[in-house]
DNA sequence: AAGCCAATCTTGACAACGATCAGATCAGCC
DNA sequence: GGCTGATCTGATCGTTGTCAAGATTGGCTT
């Protein structure tokens, strides 16, 4: 009843206070979801008072956005790992996307904090284009044919390509799509069809439906 | 019949107070943005103590849905205004999905409300479906060479490009996008470029360099 | 016309939240 | 051994969502 796991008994001095907030948020998120994340609750979590937070983050929002700089590397792993159990062959990047959404899936409340974080700093993550999942893409990319020379071209076909990972990762979970879903094998075969469907906007005349 | 708003003797029974919340709260959407809305701060605009509300709506949230109701609406009337004055020739759907992000653009709060509903409540407004921006791409997609009669693949082919314009929506604020997006030559151009992009999920090998 | 009902709005309250501040506590260095 | 600065607590402020109890009133019944 004192305190809620971690350590022992509490030497006022929390040893590394930022990590173990960081942690009880990451398992607030994952055990009560995106609503029941408070500032107050993430402190209670982690057994200290809820001023305590502030000498580790300037505001609640920032303690947020450590949550999502962990999950951005998170992802990147999971994008990685997907990518190389993949076939060599050509639908890589249809492997990218599914894991990308996969992801999203199994951290539902997660992503959302890691994405309402890049919103309200109106960028993508910087991490993100150095060594995260946006190198992969663009790697991926390359590998598929784009001409690593051509920058708009590379960047506008990554840009596109995350953007559509990032609609399905939100809209997927619909109900009204579970009915289809299950006529087309599972959520994977879904998001696989799905993927595939995106060279509709190709003004390219008439389209051949799956 | 008498006006609603602000600074006048209120009749204690306010008329049509229902109304006059939603625009109360759409009037802050616009002004204060997303972060500024609350339960009290609509009743306030709208002039009435902070426990009216909840004669007309149940919850915060369902003021919101309430919201989120005539957004949909709105987004379907201007999707329809620019499939009107769209050439009748073959990228109707990319004009579809410009006026989609256009829309999300110039009311990222409300757009942020329709979203939020939709997920909480795990579907896509029922309204959508039968005469609302939903049904218009469905619409244009026939128009576009699917079969009607191919279910599966019509719903799949509109929830996917719905997917894309909404990813493409949530992300074209970023600004890293900026330089990209003057080079291409204005935020119109670029998003055609974005989704003229996206059939390289299509696992037909190589893909062409815009 | 009188009277009552139920819908509507207000008042007042509660718990929880983010945030701040003065002060208690402790680690590490002189 | 004592000082300094980082860390944590406790108390407090303003705000939020929500609820219960009371005030007010339009409209139906007689």
């Amino acid at each position: 009843m004192e305190q809620a796991q971690l350590t022992e008994a509490r030497p006022y001095h929390h040893g590394d206070l930022r990590r173990a907030l960081v942690d009880a948020g990451r398992r607030l998120l994952e055990v009560e979801g995106g609503a029941g994340i408070s500032l107050r609750a993430v402190a209670r979590e982690a057994g200290v008072s809820p001023a305590a937070p502030y000498h580790h983050f300037r505001d609640k929002s920032e303690l947020l956005d450590a949550l999502a700089f962990e999950g951005w590397d998170q992802l990147a792993e999971q994008m990685r790992a997907a990518l190389a159990e993949a076939a060599p062959g050509r639908d890589r990047l249809v492997t990218l996307g599914v894991a990308y959404v996969r992801f999203s899936r199994m951290n539902p409340a997660i992503y959302r904090v890691m994405f309402n974080c890049s919103q309200s700093h109106e960028s993508m993550p910087e991490k993100l284009r150095d060594e995260g999942a946006y190198r992969l893409v663009c790697d991926t990319l390359v590998e598929s044919g784009i001409d690593p020379r051509d920058e708009v071209g590379l960047e506008l076909a990554a840009v596109a390509i995350w953007c559509a990972a990032h609609g399905v990762a939100e809209m997927v979970g619909f109900k009204e799509f579970g009915p289809l879903q299950a006529r087309l094998g599972g959520e994977e075969a879904f998001l696989r069809a799905i993927f595939s469907q995106l060279d509709l906007f190709r003004p390219r005349s008439a389209v051949a439906a799956g």
